[in-house]
RNA sequence: GGUCCUGUGGUCUAGUGGUUAUGACGUCCGCUUGACGUGCGGGAGAUCCCCGGUUCGAAUCCGGGCAGGACCACCA
């Protein structure tokens, strides 16, 4: 008899863990001859904090993809990444070593910024990736804060400039106040608010007044024109005359346009430069005056008079004390009002005009939309999201941000001839504040560029850094397009967008054949999970419960692109499915003690050689094999991991099992071998097919009987089970003699339950004709698994009769 | 305001024109000793969100609602 070991899931997972490292299972190979499937891994940021559920199946559900291809005969191309270039790292060090970036040199802050990282990454590799089971080639592991992803970044700048997709410009754009950088369009959120709508009286040049509506009374100074409908009934006639503004006295003209919503307010608007993206549209449009008021810290400048140097918050208060004593105050109203603000620290923006770099969007959103749609979406409707946000686009990309710690933008610029010197690709990366350059024009020494990029300047090209796209090009030639970009939706218009418009720009291709969008985990009630809101589970405390074969089992219940709100019951499942597979093994070893199989592939099976029963299993075991393969190919996880669980508890071990007793135990030789030969290939396939979702206890299992025989050192780089009964008529006349087999097993049980007769009472049966003669080849089978002493014919009985002996 | 997604027994869930509508958890009844009481068999429990339509036939297709969620746009 085999021992039977104890299931001790702490030990399984660190042992595996460890050997896959040790023997680096999942390293690529470069030289290989199989077709490889890349994958263009999110990088995470790495925190040092618990690990959020949502974020460990995010990750541990295109891991399962990883391993799937793997299992399907595919070189997979799977590298780690840390995203550790930008704002979060630069607010993480200041907070933690108390340093402000203001304090210290730029180049010794991103030297600290850069040993942090290191740290907490290290850290969170073993704590987060390594322990959930992640199959990662670690000598494949890239930063984004990286010399060699600086280079990407510079060169794909270098690149479009020289190409004209990169140009300079003196224009409004979005600020943030609180960083004090520009920010692009997908860096702004909504903000809900209540806010004060003031009404204001303004004295016509002419005599006479008119009153306005504002929620920034505070833009008084920067106001250069005032619109009405040009339909409106009630102002047509000002139109084309002047007004004045209240304390500031500028002279402004009243003029028309269409955008003029008559219901709000008074339906008269001033425009101000710039209180919101409208004044910028109608600046532009009606060629308006630039009074640009704001200074980059938020505070006012000089163009508002003795208010300058104050906030605008304050200068708000001022303003509108300073409009009631003057009695130009009308009335007050509350308002719901909407916002942007800055995503990270929610601070409302305003429009600054300043020298940015940009990259051209607009002119090319249709061919965007065309390369979109050159990629297949998982689940499709997510490429909608992306249409939606290209069509509603209406700024180029600014890609320079005011900032310290990020991939320094290599320029320079002549303050004598204002020429604009960008680096030459062979010096990259360069920071332009470590190197002086001429002019190449008039020979003055060039100014350097401060300013680093956006940091999707650099994240949109991790298909070239995870890559190696300039270290090793002939290896990134064989990887991209990638196969895959796993992602979550809410960063389709950011990550997803920045990569297909680089990946048209640069190479004039798609990045990917295909993107997957993760799951998103809500809490039990269907709500967001936050922090704040106590309503967070932490993947950790579920590992620690349930093991992380369950929590992995979890993770493969949910369905890409939709919600998932987290269900404990499933963990639980998780469990007795792992317990299960333990048992089913301790069965199946303990009877195969000493069996070898005639062959190592599965595919030169002879069905006519078996057992009717036998031949039954394998058949159906094939069709369940196509079918999770094909839930796989699509990264239905979820539905593939139904369908090897049916397969697996349900025709495997409730019937066949229970069928194949009375052969393994007393059968003759020929029958117990074909028992044995079944058993042997079809939970062999059982394992494989669970192996990317439970991938601890499958190979510890198949660690303790096949790996040896199979001759194969891992389950994980084992190939996939394929059956091919060159007999499909055959194949067709065991199904139905199997399939009617169970029927009428489940009869009996009923009929056994029913009596409330245990499943082992010996019995009587009597059958029908049909079935008695369909059941012949398997009747021996039939008898034992229905205990039956004896079994007669029937004459015109459409049904079973079970006599009970006893 | 626009667009998209979702809506199936108490809970979660499968199911893209024909099924006695799947399975899991829970619940109830029963069984047990040659893998597993972390097991096995069985039962109860569903107006498949609502209203129309197409069809011989709809959970499934179409139209209109309702509810929840997401994304986008928004207003001086």
């Amino acid at each position: 008899m085999a021992k039977k070991p104890k299931l001790d899931l702490r030990e399984i997972e660190n042992k595996w863990r460890e050997f896959w490292e040790k023997e680096e299972i999942f390293k690529f190979n470069p030289s290989t001859n199989k077709k490889i499937f890349s994958i263009d891994t999110p990088p995470p940021y790495a925190s040092s904090g618990h690990l959020h559920v949502g974020h460990a199946l995010h990750y541990t559900q295109f891991e399962i993809i990883a391993r799937v291809m793997r299992l399907l005969g595919r070189e997979v191309y799977f590298p780690p990444g840390f995203d550790d270039n930008g704002l979060p790292t630069e607010k993480y060090v200041e907070t933690k070593l108390g340093v402000s970036k203001k304090d210290v040199d730029r180049e010794e802050f991103r030297k600290i910024c850069l040993e942090e990282s290191r740290k907490v990454e290290k850290d969170y590799a073993e704590r987060v990736f390594k322990k959930l089971g992640h199959s990662y080639d670690w000598s494949l592991l890239y930063q984004t804060i990286s010399p060699e992803a600086q280079r990407v970044a510079q060169t794909a700048f270098v690149r479009l400039y020289n190409q004209g997709d990169c140009y300079r410009k003196e224009e409004p754009v979005i600020w943030c106040p609180y960083h004090q950088t520009a920010l692009a369009q997908a860096e702004v959120e909504d903000l809900k608010r209540t806010t004060t709508l003031n009404y204001i009286d303004f004295e016509l040049a002419e005599g006479g007044k008119i009153t306005i509506a504002t929620t920034r009374p505070e833009f008084l100074p920067a106001c250069v024109g005032i619109f009405v409908h040009p339909q409106d009934e009630r102002y047509k006639s000002l139109v084309g005359k002047k007004a004045i503004v209240p304390i500031f006295k500028q002279e402004v003209e009243i003029m028309a346009d269409e955008k003029v919503e008559q219901e709000f307010g008074t339906g008269i608007v001033m425009v101000c430069t710039f209180g919101d993206n409208t004044d910028i549209e109608w600046w532009k449009k009606h060629n308006l005056e630039l009074r640009n008021m704001l200074n980059p810290d938020g505070t006012l400048n000089e163009i508002a008079g003795e208010l300058a140097g104050k906030p605008i918050e304050d200068a708000r208060r001022e303003i509108i004390e300073k409009l009631r004593e003057l009695g130009k105050l009308e009335k007050q109203e509350k308002l719901e009002q909407v916002v942007g603000a800055c995503w990270r620290c929610g601070t409302p923006v305003e429009y600054i005009v300043t020298k940015q770099w940009f990259v051209r969007t607009l002119k090319y959103k249709k061919e965007l939309i065309e390369r979109a749609r050159e990629i297949k979406w998982h689940p499709e409707f997510m490429r909608k999201r992306f249409e939606d946000w290209t069509n509603n686009l209406n700024w180029d990309w600014i890609i320079s941000r005011q900032r310290y710690y990020g991939v320094p933008i290599p320029a320079w610029y002549c303050e004598r001839c204002n020429e604009i010197i960008v680096a030459n690709e062979d010096e990259l990366p360069v920071d332009p504040t470590k190197k002086e350059k001429k002019c190449e024009k008039c020979g003055a020494t060039a100014k350097p560029e401060e300013d680093v990029f956006d940091t999707w300047m650099t994240s949109s090209n991790t298909p070239e850094i995870a890559g190696r796209w300039l270290e090793k090009p002939e290896i990134y030639e064989k990887l991209a397009p990638f196969s895959l970009r796993p992602q979550s939706h809410d960063i389709i218009r950011t990550w997803a967008f920045y990569t297909i418009l680089k990946s048209h720009l640069l190479f004039n291709r798609r990045p990917w054949n295909e993107v997957m969008i993760g799951t998103y985990v809500l809490d039990a009630k269907g709500k967001a999970m936050h922090k704040s809101k106590g309503n967070a589970i932490w993947a950790e405390d579920l590992i620690e419960k349930y093991g992380i074969d369950a929590f992995r089992y979890w993770v493969s219940t949910a369905s890409i692109g939709s919600d998932l709100p987290f269900n404990e019951t499933e963990l639980v499942a998780g469990q007795r499915l792992i317990t299960k597979l333990h048992n089913a093994a301790n069965f199946v070893f303990m009877n195969l003690e000493g069996f070898e199989p005639d062959s190592k592939s599965s595919t030169e099976i002879d069905l006519s050689s078996l057992e009717k029963m036998d031949a039954w299993l394998l058949v159906k075991l094939s069709k369940t094999l196509d079918k999770v393969r094909e839930h796989f190919e699509n990264y239905e996880i979820h539905l593939a991991r139904l369908e090897a669980e049916e397969f697996f508890w349900h025709t495997f071990a409730d019937n066949y099992i229970e069928i194949v007793k009375r052969r393994i135990y007393s059968g003759n030789g020929k029958e117990k071998r074909s028992a044995q030969l079944t058993l042997y290939h079809a939970f062999l396939a059982i394992l494989k097919m669970f192996s990317p979702v439970t991938c601890f206890i499958t190979e510890d299992i198949f660690q303790r009987f096949y790996a040896s025989k199979e001759g194969v050192k891992s389950i994980h780089i084992s190939s996939w089970p394929a059956f091919n009964f060159a007999n499909s008529e055959l194949a067709e006349d065991v199904e139905r003699v199997g399939d009617r087999f169970v029927e009428l097993l489940k009869d009996v049980r009923k009929a056994k339950s029913n009596a409330k007769r245990a499943m082992n009472a010996k019995v009587k049966l009597g059958l029908a004709n049909s079935d008695m003669e369909l059941l012949a080849p398997a009747l021996e089978d039939f008898k034992g698994v229905t205990c039956a002493e004896e079994i007669k014919q029937v004459e015109n009985c459409d049904s079973l009769s079970v006599e009970f002996l006893q």
